[in-house]
RNA sequence: CGGAGUGUAGCGCAGCCUGGUAGCGCACCUGAUUUGGGAUCAGGGGGUCGCAGGUUCGAAUCCUGCCACUCCGACCA
């Protein structure tokens, strides 16, 4: 993509409003534009982030056994009057009606729905387990909102239901989601640490937030410093195995670790003084097992071995993408502005061409910008005429992991400069080794 | 919903106290110069001063009401 035909509206000064990091710098960024308190549009730069950490949990949520739908975002009332949430749920939903007065909402979550999608189709228990997903956006009518698309009314979430014979078999599923959500923020290239939750409002009895640790966290969390060397299981991990998906869930639940909330000073007295972590933390994602909580009131249920009728043991497992990104910035970035981990980043590299109108540095930068694309790479190819400083600002502002530079001096030399902006180290190297580096990383 | 604060050009702000018909920086447009870490010079365009009432010869400025946004608290992916 070049520059000058990109729409990167970025702002040099910070906006007034935003007061938090993640929500200063995506504006400034140009990644979002807010349209009303807790509601924001998604420009071109946020939407490929978006994009790419929903695929990441797209792939994982496939990995171990979830299967992807739709559904709508406006709810019929009829619903969740059977659950009986329509009365509890309380102002959070947005309650709507149709031309014909009916009483709708905007899906503040989608258990009823899922709930009776599955009662639909499903009698048997040999069509078990099974595990519905959906990446949509929500509502929830926050009292309120506030830090940008951290807490937003209107946000995307990815909202996966699993559907057991019982409760041995549910929480085999539940262990999936959970081994599932240890790779997918490892993947986006955060560390998160899994706490024993709050059920709230939702229900059940066995839940766990999983918590990114950043200084400018919204709630105060404390864990056993062994979480931060425990190894995230990889992609080989046989989700077919209970036991041993079992087995990683015991390795990441033995260690302390609480919310504020849940945060238990007797148990954490006994952690040895030298491995408490005291830290801030953000929560990114949310899972919990709640029985037959909605498939006993709403009829959902399959004939076991036993010819019974079963209601499903089900679980609800949660991810909010728009608040992770603005967590993963919160935990990455510096006073220049964004560091992307790669796997998320909107660009891999920013090609900067410090002289436009050079015939040597365009038609560097031309052939370069063809050989990257070509080895698979995103390039924003930075082709305007600004000033020299601006592209530099730019480029750090927006956190692209790779500045490849070009400019006379080094181009009469037949050589460019790449830097990374994590590590801030510069290498000079040939134009011709440029694309074959970054092609073998590919 | 309780407490605090802010609304003046796309963004950041001054002006308000002490009323006299709107200004600065950045951005934007034109021209020239310039090109290795947020250019320089010259010229230019852009504002119902959040909205509605009121006081006054006259309101961005004083008074009243409302709206929007932000922060702290209770609540949450």
């Amino acid at each position: 993509m070049r520059l000058t035909r990109y729409f990167l509206p970025i702002l040099k000064e910070n906006p007034r409003e935003a007061e938090i990091v993640s929500h200063r710098l995506m504006l400034r960024a140009g990644m979002i534009r807010q349209q009303a308190a807790g509601s924001f549009s998604w420009l071109p730069l946020g939407k490929r982030v978006l994009d790419k950490i929903c695929n990441i949990i797209r792939e994982e949520q496939n990995r171990a056994g979830a299967q992807e739908l739709l559904m709508p975002t406006i709810q019929s009332a009829e619903l969740w009057r059977e659950s009986g949430r329509y009365d509890d749920y309380g102002k959070e939903m947005l309650r709507i009606q149709d031309r014909h007065e009916r009483d709708m909402l905007y899906g503040p979550t989608n258990e009823e729905m899922v709930t009776d999608i599955f009662r639909s189709f499903v009698k048997s228990y040999k069509d078990l387990p099974l595990n519905l997903y959906h990446i949509q956006w929500k509502f929830r009518d926050e009292v309120r909102p506030r830090f940008g698309v951290m807490r937003s009314r209107e946000f995307l979430m990815k909202d996966a239901y699993s559907f057991d014979l019982d409760y041995e078999a549910s929480k085999a599923a539940y262990n999936r989601m959970f081994v599932s959500y240890l790779r997918t923020f490892d993947r986006v290239g955060m560390k998160s640490i899994p706490m024993r939750a709050d059920t709230g409002p939702i229900g059940g009895d066995l839940s766990h937030e999983f918590i990114i640790l950043a200084d400018t966290g919204e709630s105060a969390v404390f864990c056993h410093g062994d979480f931060l060397n425990l190894q995230v299981p990889g992609a080989d991990v046989d989700y077919a195995n209970d036991a041993a998906v079992a087995d990683i869930v015991n390795a990441w639940t033995t260690p302390y670790a609480a919310t504020e909330e849940m945060h238990d000073e007797a148990a954490w007295s006994a952690v040895a003084a030298d491995k408490q972590v005291a830290a801030r933390g953000i929560e990114v994602g949310h899972i919990f097992h709640f029985g037959d909580k909605y498939s006993k009131p709403m009829g959902a249920s399959v004939t076991g071995p036993d010819g019974k009728e079963h209601p499903v043991s089900m679980g609800s497992y949660g991810i909010g993408p728009s608040r992770l990104i603005a967590a993963i910035i919160e935990a990455s970035h510096d006073e220049n502005g964004i560091i992307w981990p790669e796997a998320v980043a909107p660009f891999d590299i920013a090609l900067i061409n410090m002289k436009v109108g050079d015939a040597a540095c365009d038609q560097a930068c031309d052939e370069l910008y063809a050989a990257l694309t070509a080895a698979g790479k995103d390039v924003l190819y930075d082709d305007t005429d600004q000033r020299a400083g601006g592209k530099f600002a730019t480029a750090d502002l927006i956190g692209l992991p790779w500045q490849v530079i070009v400019g006379p001096r080094g181009i009469a030399a037949g050589e460019v400069e790449v830097k990374n902006r994590k590590t801030g180290e510069r290498e000079t190297m040939p134009l011709t080794a440029v694309a074959a580096r970054f092609g073998m990383a590919a």
